[in-house]
RNA sequence: UCCGGGGUAGCUCAAUCGGCAGAGCAGCGGGCUGUUAACCCGUGUGUUGUGGGUUCGAGUCCCACCCCCGGAGCCA
């Protein structure tokens, strides 16, 4: 073959906008099925991830490697072809690959590959995976993905924000979102202790007790105080023994942070994000979507359409209160003010009352984070973005830029100052205010094709009892 | 972590009241020979999640544990 850089993906041979029919074009994948029909030769259906569809191969018998190799592939099998393009007799496909040359990188024993023609369940793949990729429903995914991830630096780019990475390493333990994975470098076999049993922290890698960050937050705040405005897209980690499908223990989340915003230019951005990453997908994944639409979920389409195009539903905790006290439904927990919205809640404001995207603002103070920005009365400056299907994707508030403010919360919240020096010292010198919010990649991704279970939406999902690959 | 449902052939599943564990798909052999989840004929497949118990006899009933799925909580 000995050209292989010079391959096509078969999304340019399919899209007609690289070679075109007459042309001779060399193609590699892998195999989806190989069907021997009835004039003594055989059809490859291949893919290369590149693109949804896959491409028809016409194998003629004079092939010198007919018998001995051609008739030998199935599923999962790797070649290269080279070939003419041509426009296909059959029905289902416009153009075909007529095969002058085919080789093989890779036979997969059918009796022992995991993946067939047939379908197979989403909780399978789970435990193959490092071959779900070359299926359907996990290809597709894989490539929404990307197109969300391109999406959202896009748009960040595009409006002035700078990328920023934050550490994945913390050593502040409260910063209010549940469990954290401690970071060790001592033996814990054999832990260094102090004159009265407890663990000897100062050996430690740190000094101190680290652990796997729970949010860029914090980090971010002080760079969009010094540049505006910036957002980190990067790993966090939770180690909630949460088994739910719509949590996992290591998931990617954006978080934008913008000096002189308020809680009011936070939504908008929100808003705007979640409006442009739907706007994109639509534009972009049209065969991936397509095929969600087909067999994951049949409202896909009109869900992504309505977010582009239909103004978000803006509401405070305390109207979502009153909503849900009238609401002609039974709930399981109490609608009372002061008591944190449940999923049931988010379901019925987002699914039943409005049917859209609903941000919900201004939460009493004590059911959420200590930085918050809080408001003349019992309330913070918070906002949750709910939306059909997956409820709350996005996070986020005014942050609480008086210092004296501040500093009471951190009290009230029962945690300790002086671990929260430096972020007091962004309130001491130059103080601004600044909003910003966390949006949850995978619930995005599970929004965007449908999928109902973030393991599937995550290449290699982390969660309670499962890290296998 | 709590509640509910599951675990039977490579995969998807069935198995009546406790009575010989069996279908489809895939695989393999043959036929057909421009197919599209190809089709037709033939063919093999088991530590019934693990350990214990009840019973003449357990996939089935009882106990413990493991794992998976769904819901809840925590949250993004």
């Amino acid at each position: 073959m000995g050209h292989l850089m010079e391959r096509h993906l078969i999304k340019h041979v399919l899209d007609g906008d690289g070679p075109g029919v007459g042309d001779t074009v060399t193609v590699a994948g892998w195999v989806r099925t190989r069907r021997d029909s009835k004039g003594g030769f055989s059809f490859l259906e291949l893919h290369d991830g590149s693109v949804f569809r896959s491409l028809q191969v016409v194998a003629p018998a004079e092939l010198p490697n007919y018998h001995s190799e051609v008739l030998r592939l199935t599923i999962g099998s790797s070649v290269a072809v080279t070939g003419e393009l041509v426009e296909s007799p059959g029905a289902g496909q416009a153009v075909e690959l007529r095969a002058s040359e085919i080789t093989v990188y890779g036979y997969a024993d059918p009796e022992a590959y995991p993946l067939q023609k047939k379908r197979t369940s989403l909780e399978r793949l789970r435990e193959i995976a490092h071959l779900r990729p070359r299926t359907n429903t996990i290809g597709a995914v894989a490539r929404v993905r990307n197109a969300l991830a391109y999406a959202t630096h896009r748009f960040y780019q595009e409006r002035g924000f700078l990328y920023l990475h934050t550490p994945m390493i913390t050593t502040s333990d409260a910063e209010g979102s549940g469990e954290m994975f401690q970071v060790t470098t001592l033996d814990l076999e054999a832990l260094p202790r102090g004159a009265e049993g407890a663990v000897d922290y100062d050996e430690d890698f740190f000094g101190r007790r680290a652990y796997l960050t729970v949010s860029g937050q914090l980090e971010a705040e002080s760079y969009a105080l010094a540049l505006d405005r910036v957002y980190t897209f990067g790993p966090t980690f939770r180690a909630e023994n949460s088994n739910t499908r719509r949590h996992l223990a290591e998931f990617w989340m954006i978080e934008p942070e913008a000096a002189f915003f308020d809680l009011d230019d936070n939504a908008r951005l929100a808003e705007d994000y979640l409006k442009y990453l739907t706007g994109y997908v639509l534009e972009h994944c049209e065969e991936d979507l397509a095929f969600f639409a087909r067999w994951i979920d049949e409202g896909v389409l009109d869900r992504l359409t309505a977010v582009t195009e239909r103004p978000f539903e803006r509401i405070t905790y305390t109207e979502a209160i009153e909503i849900l006290q009238k609401a002609d439904a039974a709930f399981e927990f109490p609608t009372t003010w002061g008591s944190d919205l449940q999923s049931e809640h988010e379901v019925y404001l987002a699914e039943q009352a409005f049917d859209r995207p609903v941000v919900v603002t201004d939460y009493p103070a004590d059911i959420k984070a200590f930085y918050m920005r809080r408001n003349d009365d019992d309330t913070v400056a918070a906002m949750d973005v709910l939306v059909p299907g997956v409820g709350e994707i996005i996070g986020g508030s005014q942050r609480e830029e008086r210092l004296d403010v501040l500093a009471d919360a951190i009290e009230r919240h029962g945690l300790d100052p002086d671990l929260y020096w430096w972020y007091l010292d962004l309130r001491r010198f130059g103080t601004a205010p600044h909003s910003g919010f966390g949006l949850g990649f995978a619930r995005m991704v599970a929004f965007a094709t449908g999928m109902q279970n973030l393991r599937d939406v995550v290449p290699f999902p982390r969660t309670p009892r499962n890290a296998e690959f």
